[in-house]
DNA sequence: TTTATATATGAATATATGTTCATATATTTG
DNA sequence: CAAATATATGAACATATATTCATATATAAA
C-alpha cells in the first residue's frame, strides 16, 4: 500500500516541518549548513536574536530532533542532526519561483 | 553574498513552509501528488475529513500559493501548484530515517 | 569563593492555527 | 422556479506557537 498516503506518516511530517517553518528557524539551519557547528552566542550576533529567544528556539529543535549540542566549557555547540534537512529550504524556495 | 541566510528569503519560506506543516495538509498534497486533480468530495472520502474542515484547509493553501483550483459545473478540483512540493514529504521522512 | 559569562528555563502574554457549527453561494436537476 | 448537491465562508472557540522578561544554572576566571 502507498505509503506516502499514511496519515501516521504525514502527522509526524508535520510534526517536523512544524519545528523548522519559522524564519529565525530556518535561519539557524542555513547557519549550520556553511557551518558545521556554531554556538549560541555566535548565532545571537548572525541572527541579531535575542538570547532568550534564540535559546528557546534552539531548545526545541534539539527537542524535536532537528539539532544536537554538545557543551564545550560555557559555550554551547548546535549542529544539524542530519544535513539533509537544509534540502527542504531550497525544495520551497524552487516551488515559489517556478 | 550568501542568499540563502537572507533573513526576508526565509521568511518566505517559512510562509509556505507553515502552509503545508499539517497532517490533512500533507495528506492533500500527497493525494494530489498521485492523481493530477481531485475534487473535494473526492478528497472527503479519501481523507475521512469534514466538509467544512478540509474546504479551509483547501481555501488557505489555495491563498498560500500551494494550490490551483478549477471548478467544473457543481465540483471544484484541486491541483498542485507546483509538484516538486512532493519532493518536501520525501526529504523530512529521510531526514528522519538516517 | 566571589564575580563574570554563557546558556537554559518558566511564567505571562500575544498571536496564529485548527476545528466546529451554522449558514451562504453556485450549479444542476426535476 | 423549487429542491438537491457541492463547496465556501464567517464567527466562536480551543489549542499551539512565538515572544518577552525575570531568574536559574553551569562553567570559568579573578
Amino acid at each position: 500500500m502507498n505509503q506516502i498516503l499514511n496519515p501516521e506518516l504525514m502527522e509526524e511530517a508535520a510534526y517536523s516541518l512544524k519545528a523548522i517553518s519559522q524564519g529565525t528557524r530556518l535561519c539557524v539551519i542555513s547557519l549550520l549548513a556553511e557551518q558545521e557547528e556554531m554556538n549560541v552566542s555566535q548565532m545571537m550576533v548572525e541572527l541579531n536574536c535575542e538570547q532568550s529567544l534564540l535559546s528557546h528556539h534552539l531548545t526545541d529543535m534539539r527537542a524535536k530532533g532537528i539539532l544536537n549540542c554538545r557543551r564545550d566549557g560555557k559555550n554551547c555547540y548546535y549542529s544539524l542532526k542530519n544535513k539533509q534537512i537544509v534540502q527542504i529550504i531550497d525544495c520551497i524556495r524552487t516551488c515559489q519561483c517556478i
